[in-house]
DNA sequence: ATTGATTGCATGAAAATTCATTTGATGCAA
DNA sequence: TTGCATCAAATGAATTTTCATGCAATCAAT
């Protein structure tokens, strides 16, 4: 008999995210990076700023989580963080230069794994495989 | 200026895999069910016992915490707990008649969540995306 | 069989995450 | 305006997860 997991879309993509990020994530270790401090820099970069929700979101946690993850980074002087001049409930956090910076060396990282991850894809099957979770994520 | 998760495969990846099983998640949640819990059930389903360590990698959660959630789940009477014949090392974990049912009902919910996802796809595209993920997993 | 290394799981302590709630800002209707 | 519902973020307490480590079982080599 097999699992119900062998043919279950969502444990797929579940399964493909977590290891498909597995060695970029080890070589963000071995950096003393956290997982969590790389996507809200990768999110802020280059220019872009976010409020602590829009960070939330897009890192994949709860809001409570990003206000404490903010509160280290702008502690560590990687990011910083002021009131939004259109709705002061906002935070609006950006990089700070030495946030860029590091964020500048690891999206040159990622894009290395990544480019190492897709080497053996035509550029056809990558545009497929990137289309198909767009439309899962507007769809 | 785009951002750099805009075209950033992993972030895609990561994102499609939230959101794809955010409704999901949602009714588990209803229903009282962690996903946690949700994820050792599915990988158990029907009959598949594993050790402690297999589940960990199949629920994406390091071994001290797997340990910890089978300590509950055995404890709720939904799977079993035995040293395994062959090394006895390892724990085999199996579901429970009351684990069982719980996993019926909830992969019925699953497998409908799936079609109504997957609803707007085709058969191809959906091949197509299962073979791309399944590559990933396996390269 | 004995030694030494490795594997699988458990566990105490620490860290990270989340829940529930609060605070302050905004928008809206009367 | 005033009052009220809503929204964004912060925060204390509790839960969950993880790290570091320990212990017992197994394996490999002699």
């Amino acid at each position: 008999m097999t699992r119900f997991t062998d043919d279950y879309l969502l444990y797929l993509l579940a399964q493909a995210s977590s290891r498909a990020s597995a060695a970029f994530h080890k070589e963000l270790a071995a950096d003393g990076i956290a997982v969590s401090t790389w996507r809200i820099l990768a999110t802020l970069y280059p220019d872009s700023p976010a409020s602590i929700g829009e960070l939330a979101e897009s890192c994949l946690a709860k809001q409570p989580t990003m206000t404490r993850q903010i509160d280290r980074l702008a502690a560590a002087g990687l990011v910083t963080r002021n009131a939004s001049k259109a709705d002061r409930r906002k935070v609006e956090v950006r990089l700070a230069p030495a946030g860029r910076l590091l964020a500048n060396r690891l999206t040159s990282m990622a894009n290395a794994h990544e480019a190492e991850l897709l080497r053996k894809y035509s550029a056809a099957e990558i545009a497929t495989l990137k289309a198909a979770l767009n439309g899962i994520l507007t769809g």
